[in-house]
DNA sequence: ATCGTTCGCGAACATTGTTCGTTACAAACG
DNA sequence: CGTTTGTAACGAACAATGTTCGCGAACGAT
């Protein structure tokens, strides 16, 4: 039952190179790289690495673990952007480190789904909460504030991974037009606000979408001060 | 292939009540309840209306489908809160809606996931999307604006949602124990601001958290005005 | 009463994550 | 050098999944 951290293979030169938990976990890797999170069942990863799948077990102690630590690796690359100099240096350091997040989950098909199941405690994660944290630290955010955006920049790139990689391809124009008309033949009556706006809902495109919410996040950090509200917000239901 | 809207039985009154695509949806909502959307395989929907997984198809052409009009059932049941008085007044009636949303999910463990990753075009979330675009336009934010905060709107949502339910429990005292220590026992050389934080980022509890999001997003919408970046935010990769 | 349609479903298929018990090998020991 | 021992590796099996296929049986029309 106990996982191993280091190679397991007794014999000094076998035959094939030994299992390791790195040699799984670029297995994985190329796996999701190619063909999606979804694809990646321990059989499949067992036959890149010349195994069976009861084999990974000693290594993982199950798939969820095993893709927490494919995600936390891929954290781990995420080019980290520095704060310039200037008034909103860290501003633009902070956007530019979550867009570098985004396109590295963006490379692994699905990975975002996982991120969003996951409290996160590995180190490539603290890496990038650190790096978060201290250009926040710089901007003069409160350190009360700062743990709470924490989380929403987790959450918001997750989500944002997930969405835009549901399906291999990133929303082709046939789709899109397809949502359009969606809107557009929605009843005027019962939806009279978003017949209006059929065109602001559908013509911006993913990119738009995403540097629309960085700039919300940041700039709700960094204005609204630490005025949370007092009593909870309107709630009818108990 | 073709799938029928209305109830498929030809008998008039056949020996157990008609399947009809009403009774699979809230065979399969009670389920969710009970035990989660993981746990919702077609076999169990299928026992609930006494039946066999086969069966369904004839109303759902897939799981998938199934669970996304699932989930517009639950949309609808959202409870839209409205503008009252005053200037603020669509900030408050914005912020309880999303809460009632969030709370709707959450009484169905899972369903958030599924939200994160299909494009709304049911009429549960038809309903949603208009009825904020309706507050929003109440607040006098430009329509280009309020179609983009739609999307972010929805994703923060579906994530809370996720989020919250991936294991049933929301959270017990030892886990919340558990990843304190994990980052209390953290390199303080390689993760230097993130130790300093710790009480920061641990203490504050779901509703804190969910609290700030939803103050910062809509301070974000109804502040930082139309200005969009010029270029896009600073990134290292290609 | 008979026919043809088609709804409903039992059975099967291919995959999945995971567990169990055996095998085979390298080191430790006599 | 022969025996023992711990354990890494794995083949096989299990239960559960989503989905498909094709048959039987019940219905409306004739």
């Amino acid at each position: 039952m106990a996982v191993r951290d280091e190679p397991v293979s007794r014999r000094e030169r076998p035959a094939k190179p030994a299992l390791s938990r790195r040699s799984i976990l670029d297995a994985a890797l190329t796996l999701i790289r190619e063909r999606g999170v979804e694809s990646v069942s321990l059989r499949h990863v067992a036959e890149r690495v010349q195994t069976g799948p009861a084999s990974l077990y000693a290594y993982f102690a199950s798939r969820d673990v095993l893709l927490e630590h494919v995600l936390d690796d891929v954290y781990g690359t995420v080019e980290l952007v520095d704060a310039g100099a200037g008034d909103r240096g860290w501003r633009d350091a902070l956007a530019g480190t979550i867009v570098n997040t985004i396109d590295a989950l963006g490379r692994y098909p699905g990975l975002g789904a996982v991120a969003l199941g996951m409290i996160p405690t590995l180190p490539g994660a603290l890496r990038l909460a650190d790096h978060e944290l201290g250009l926040m630290s710089l901007g003069g955010i409160p350190e009360a504030q700062a743990g709470l955006a924490i989380d929403l920049i987790a959450q918001f790139v997750a989500a944002t991974a997930t969405e835009r990689t549901v399906r291999g391809a990133p929303l082709g124009a046939p789709e899109r037009d397809a949502i359009r008309d969606a809107f557009r033949s929605a009843d005027p009556e019962r939806f009279p606000h978003l017949v209006r706006s059929v065109d602001a809902l559908t013509r911006p495109t993913e990119q738009e979408r995403r540097d629309f919410a960085i700039q919300v996040i940041i700039a709700g950090i960094a204005g609204a001060g630490g005025s949370v509200w007092a009593a909870g917000p309107a709630s009818a239901r108990a």
